[in-house]
DNA sequence: CTGAAAGCGCTAACAA
DNA sequence: TTGTTAGCGCTTTCAG
């Protein structure tokens, strides 16, 4: 069933039919109406390339993404496409995930843009410095990226948590329980969202008059394993750290096993925090975290930013920071020196 | 920069022109040479939405998929997937994944179907009745059940691993080692992966003439933490099983987990045996697998099936069953009583 | 308020 | 070997 044959159907144009179903305003009420019953009876739907071809474009928006457990796989990411895809079907578009290589992922978007497969794109995993970003701006596709990057050159769309309070917060909780030999795990620094969170860390370390024994950074941590096998390295430190900062909760659930299976008392002997969500903690540990609140609404917050970059809003306008907190759990204790 | 302009450019018609970057051999091989040359310097392609809507076929294949860590998230499928994308990258085509709610997955497939969003599909996840292959073969849109269906009324496409030989395999390796208090952690038996092997397990045990304690079967376990708990409560019987077969990875890593959380020496006091890779597994304990080779290879198969079936292949003649091995590891060991 | 006609960018009969 | 012409199914001026 197409327009034609509806509209055929009905004694009546393919143009009154569009408009009909498209909600135009000049259609006679009445007309709309029977165009309306007849459209539900007949299962019509409008197909989706002509009408994009017709229209320039697509109503689908897209995230390029790897199919790697550290990307794709992060539950966290997962619920935030969850959000996205929600709040799109509800204004009857789409969305797609593209599974990319890592490698050449430039050249993926590339070729999205050049298709026009997409009316815009969200881009996960920012780097300090990205490529991704640079392209979709010079040649103005509209997009926004979940996290920020360093220096854009020109103003972007983005959604971003505050990475440098989220660590703030829980530096200061450290110190105030009275730690002073503070160590972080942190994903690969190219990330932005490491970078932010290992400055800030720097940054309020210093700030309260702490040096950090260099092994106490362990970088390059973005999954299970490696967090699991980072912990074990400074576990292996004289002195210990005598708390633990992980900045993402994938390593975050490794580390936090490491500590378990050395039997060592979390919030005792060595306190941690994990940025990020730990449902996927087994053990039952009830890990303090640093929180970001409502992934499935940050992804429909992004949605909107979308919808907005194809009004033609200024992506200047579109820049927002969510604040993270502090989830209390069981693994922060005094420090026992 | 479209057809028409770049035809103009060279002197030619449209349809010379997009014959020859199509291949057609009724070209001159000079003037092909020439269209060839220019639509490089342009950066010429093809507007796939033109090409779609004059063609009837799209080049996009795609998987519909719940955002779930259980799902999309599933390192296994990742991988699948990563084969199925890089097969088609090589073709010129593309894979996309669109994100369904798990409720009205159904009502995705019809949607996708009837948008002819895509020239064919992958169905994973099938269920011993499944709804949504019931639907696929009724209107004849072309896809591959990754994983088999019980009674689909009519042939189908399909890629599976065998089910039966994989668990027989494991049960009579056990058996072998003088195990007979042996236990099985499945997936939601509705899945026909689970279904299958749950049965494979039944008849197995049967055949050596063992009668299987009602408190050895676990259902409903397809992540780390309901895989964890599955075996607290195998621990907490008695007596015993003195060996465990975990139908899936997921839950594999949980169970697992939940052993040497407690103590318990694998191998030795209780063998396990689990379905699927456990790259996941954080202790180094090195697990006893049924093992499903190549992941990314089953991809590139179902790639192969899906654009046999564009190429009006018959379904029946695209069911494909791969064998597992069992793949030695440590947790495996002579039954103590 | 409705319809005829042009056009989105491409492919594919059919002629030449 | 190439070009002409007619669509694919829809939206959208422009008349009426």
């Amino acid at each position: 069933m197409n327009l034609k044959s509806l509209a055929n159907l009905l004694g009546m144009s393919k143009t009154t039919v569009s408009r009909a179903l498209n909600g135009y305003p000049e259609v006679n009420g009445h007309t709309r109406e029977r165009v309306l019953k007849a459209a539900k009876e007949a299962g019509y739907q409008a197909n989706p390339m002509a009408r994009g071809l017709a229209m320039g474009r697509t109503n689908v928006f897209g995230i390029l993404y790897p199919p790697l457990p550290s990307d794709l796989g992060d539950p966290m990411f997962l619920d935030v496409v969850g959000g996205m895809s929600e709040a799109l079907e509800s204004m009857k578009r789409n969305l797609i995930i593209a599974p990319v290589s890592p490698q050449n992922e430039l050249a993926s978007y590339v070729q999205v843009v050049r298709d026009r497969r997409v009316d815009g794109l969200v881009v996960g995993r920012t780097l300090v410095h990205d490529e991704r970003i640079a392209f979709l701006s010079r040649v103005r596709f509209p997009f926004v990226a979940h996290g920020r990057t360093r220096a854009p050159g020109v103003p972007y769309a983005w959604f971003d948590y505050d990475n440098a309070a989220g660590i703030r917060i829980a530096v200061d909780c450290l110190l105030a329980h009275g730690h002073r030999r503070i160590a972080m795990i942190s994903a690969p620094l190219e990330l932005n969202f490491a970078c932010q969170r290992s400055e800030s860390f720097l940054t309020a370390m210093s700030g309260a008059g702490l040096a950090i024994d260099p092994r106490y950074l362990i970088a390059d941590t973005l999954d299970r394993r490696s967090g699991h096998h980072a912990m074990l390295q400074l576990l292996a430190c004289t002195p210990r750290p005598s708390a633990v900062i992980v900045d993402n909760h994938l390593s975050g659930v490794g580390a936090v096993r490491a500590l378990l299976d050395s039997g060592i008392e979390l919030g005792k002997e060595i306190s941690v925090i994990v940025w990020g969500a730990m449902n996927d903690t087994l053990a039952g540990a009830n890990v303090t975290t640093i929180d970001q609140p409502s992934p499935r609404k940050a992804g429909a917050r992004m949605v909107d930013m979308l919808l907005a970059l194809n009004n033609g809003a200024a992506p200047e306008t579109l820049q927002e920071l969510w604040q993270p907190a502090l989830l209390a759990g069981v693994t922060v204790g005094r420090c026992a020196d």
